[in-house]
DNA sequence: CGCAACGTTGAAGCAGGTCAAAGGTTGTGG
DNA sequence: CCACAACCTTTGACCTGCTTCAACGTTGCG
């Protein structure tokens, strides 16, 4: 029983969009509209898997904490994409805590309704496989990140990734949509906001960011994706394609002292 | 059609337990056996996910490149594990390479295969979500572990995991179950091989672990368990209820020095 | 027997974590 | 409207866990 409001907002989502008004009906049968103020928790880690969601609107922060007390951030919610899954996983509780960055809308359903919310449209069980399976890409791809790359790659690769997603034009660049602050960044990256504040400082310097409190603007993104590829070679580069530039790469393999 | 041996095999894994015999039927329409020689590939990354598969003997090890050139383990497959389920995710390509780490033997069965798969019996769709979200959850451990854990608790953890995943009791304690490498472990835990060898010399010497080449056996999980503990407390503990010893935490707090 | 793959160990250097302290910004309550 | 508190950010100095580099020992296979 959403509001028309509601209704209007969903047709606007890429995930119901292939549905017919009968179907739409049928998969929302048990939905609860829900919002949330900037800082309230849609749950909390640990808790019963009880709903499932779909966010509507606004920007949610998915986080863990460690047994020893340190937090991670997970990813960030888009309007659209669906949360809580735990219950369609077959996990008795919520593995994550999910709060508000800013104040946010999203549709709840019990996590009894899974079976006929799947059932209702063919499609919809086949984009929660896929939505794991993109999720499942995202963490390999964090870890090999946390492997091999400098934390300087890891912050700025973050960085492009928040721009793409949830990013915003403004007069001078491309804002995060919503207030971040440097703990966030180092949540996100594996470092600490001490490292991310230097970071973001010496970008500032070089005109490829402006920020504030709670505020990150990308000025260059060209500069910024220059920053995540492997690091500049260290001596010479004779193997490496991107570092020729038409010239040999050791002098010493020229043999002009040899003829003297 | 495989053959009368599989069939014993796959009666034994938890997957198909609860299949009726009619059900089993179905669902290994179109499935292949399949060998694999220690080194043989199961398929590469990046190539069309046109099979999906169980393994039902031997071991698989899942890796991932960087486009830099880095190799990264993602996990190892074990009996009764489905794995290669790319196509299920609706993605086109694998995203890892699978290799066999022992003669294995396994079952392939095509793309096309999956609807009617997960449909001859209720359950199937069901587990494959679920294994999707243990995945995810795996996947989301180590990314703790790699953010804010040192190297010596993701060594001891991950070879843990694998004991316990894997290991196989010989006469002085358990064994990985199959041939692994420092390197293996150092592409598992985000660092080299020189520090897991390091690491695992003096636990050698500690009486923790015997290894040798491609070999490492587990004598003393406790002591191996209270590696992957936090750090010992550096200075006072007092907040910390399991170093406390029923002792005060602090001298300076008794006031002896105060009567003088 | 010899080569290739795997393992061990030392020495040196540095990226980034930790500790410490001060400066900005926002909101609130008197 | 101002002052204070809470929170966020910045910056410096130091220190260490790990990587890197280098060299050598060991195992097993063709």
């Amino acid at each position: 029983m959403p509001s028309p409001l509601c209704h209007a907002l969903l047709r606007n989502l890429d995930l119901f969009r292939p549905l017919s008004d009968a179907q739409l009906e049928t998969a929302l049968h048990g939905a609860a509209p829900c919002r949330l103020e900037a800082g309230a928790l849609a749950y909390v880690q640990g808790a019963p898997g009880a709903h499932f969601f779909v966010l509507l609107q606004g920007f949610l922060k998915v986080s863990q904490v460690t047994p020893e007390g340190e937090q991670i951030i997970v990813r960030y919610v888009n309007p659209g994409d669906m949360f809580g899954l735990a219950c369609a996983m077959g996990q008795t509780c919520y593995p994550a805590t999910v709060q508000a960055v800013q104040e946010s809308l999203c549709l709840a359903w019990p996590a009894a309704a899974w079976t006929p919310f799947t059932a209702s449209h063919p499609q919809l069980g086949a984009i929660a496989l896929q939505t794991m399976g993109h999720r499942l890409q995202d963490a390999h791809q964090r870890i090999q990140e946390l492997s091999n790359d400098e934390v300087e790659q890891r912050v700025a690769r973050t960085l492009l990734r928040l721009i793409n997603q949830s990013g915003r034009p403004t007069h001078d660049g491309i804002d995060v949509g919503f207030p971040i602050t440097r703990q966030d960044i180092a949540e996100m990256t594996g470092t600490t906001l001490h490292t991310v504040s230097r970071l973001l400082s010496d970008w500032k310097q070089r005109g490829i960011v402006a920020s504030g409190r709670k505020r990150i603007v990308l000025r260059s993104p060209a500069a910024l994706a220059r920053l995540c590829e492997h690091t500049p070679p260290p001596m010479d580069c004779a193997a490496c394609l991107s570092c020729r530039d038409g010239s040999p790469a050791m002098e010493t393999s020229i043999p002009v002292l040899a003829t003297h």
